[in-house]
DNA sequence: AGATGTGAAAGTTTTCACAGCC
DNA sequence: GGCTGTGAAAACTTTCACATCT
């Protein structure tokens, strides 16, 4: 199988989570009309993405919700634990902390480093912010399959490298920077900046 | 000119970035295969990208830095100020509040709206957190261009349709759900559930 | 009849490659 | 010689349309 978009593996999460709400509904089958709708897309999507990974549906009766949710969630990788640390204190590294999305959704923050001495010490929900320099070592007895890098722009490639250097592979980075890694390791940007001007690009027409 | 789709858009947003460090470095010339190292893009997708909205560069020459910047600013729109609301008071919305990266930008935030009576009359640096009964009425003297959406996903919908009725015509989502919304209406979404099971996906591969 | 799975067609985005200007 | 601007080619993504199965 050759690698799929990253579209397409976004639309999957899309199912996934259509799926799981489907599930609370009841509903036992579901066409691909059906999962088409909500994400505004054609069935025919939804069909040719799905069948990428394997043959999940029935002719004339459509796919069984309970079944999809779990291929996708396979798929996807959710069933499993990813070990996930936070590097970066700040503003937004709170935020995100507080922010109780990434636990809901099976990815619960296990450890926050920060180099700034001020926030080193202190207790955010019983979980002790350390001081980076100690990334390598706890890294060292069980590594963090991903992080979440919520540092200065100026520091995201250096902090990057470290983690990598200690067994990282996947990083969700909010520095506006394009980070440089090995091709080994998956890098996600969520860039606020992108979005906002988009916005205004859009606007301005 | 037809259309400029969002990956366009979203590489002007870099090169904009770019720009304007290289400005500060006291850079006054630009090649487009300068501008395309630091995003890993070819340095003719650069200039397929400029020469969509005119000829900014010289050949032989390159791009002046300042004049390149400027163009690329009026073209994001950035040369005018938007107005920008914040509606959802909680943990994700208060983190992008503290989070000064938008007025940075040049987007800040002139009001914050919630519905949660706790909330309500809290002063986050100096600006109090309205009722969003207020929305309407604040709105009205003069409309919000930008709303950033930091509610939970199933008051979303809702809220986008009341700030639209006020005379929104550009959203920052943060709620996991495509939101439905007029051709008028620009919406961005930012989903780190999307983000993280696409990171899963790519550890899992 | 109803809905999937999929080759083929259409549409979109990126890259190539080179004429044209500095 | 160096670098832009751009048609043409290549690569990729989405949609169509229909054979196939329940």
């Amino acid at each position: 199988m050759d690698r799929a978009s990253s579209s397409t593996v976004a639309r999957l999460s899309s199912y996934f989570r259509l799926l799981g709400e489907l599930q609370g509904e009841g509903v036992e089958t579901v066409s691909s009309k059906r999962l088409a709708e909500r994400g505004a897309i054609t069935s025919a999507q939804v069909r040719k993405d799905l069948s990428r990974f394997g043959n999940f549906g029935r002719r004339g009766l459509g796919y069984n919700v309970h079944r999809l949710r779990d291929e996708i969630g396979q798929i996807l990788g959710l069933n499993r634990v990813w070990r996930v640390a936070l590097v970066g204190a700040g503003n937004l590294g709170q935020a995100l902390f507080s922010y109780e999305g990434f636990a809901k959704q099976g990815f619960p923050i296990e450890a926050v480093f920060d180099t700034d001495a001020r926030k080193i010490g202190t207790s955010w929900k019983g979980l002790e912010v350390q001081s980076f320099a100690n990334f390598a070592k706890v890294a060292r007895k069980k590594p963090f399959n991903i992080v979440i890098l919520a540092v200065p722009t100026e520091a995201a490639q250096k902090v990057a490298n470290s983690v990598i250097a200690e067994g990282t592979s996947g990083i969700l980075n909010f520095a506006a920077t394009r980070l440089d890694v090995p091709p080994h390791v998956a890098v996600r940007e969520v860039d606020l900046s992108i979005a906002m001007e988009s916005l205004s690009f859009a606007l301005s027409q």
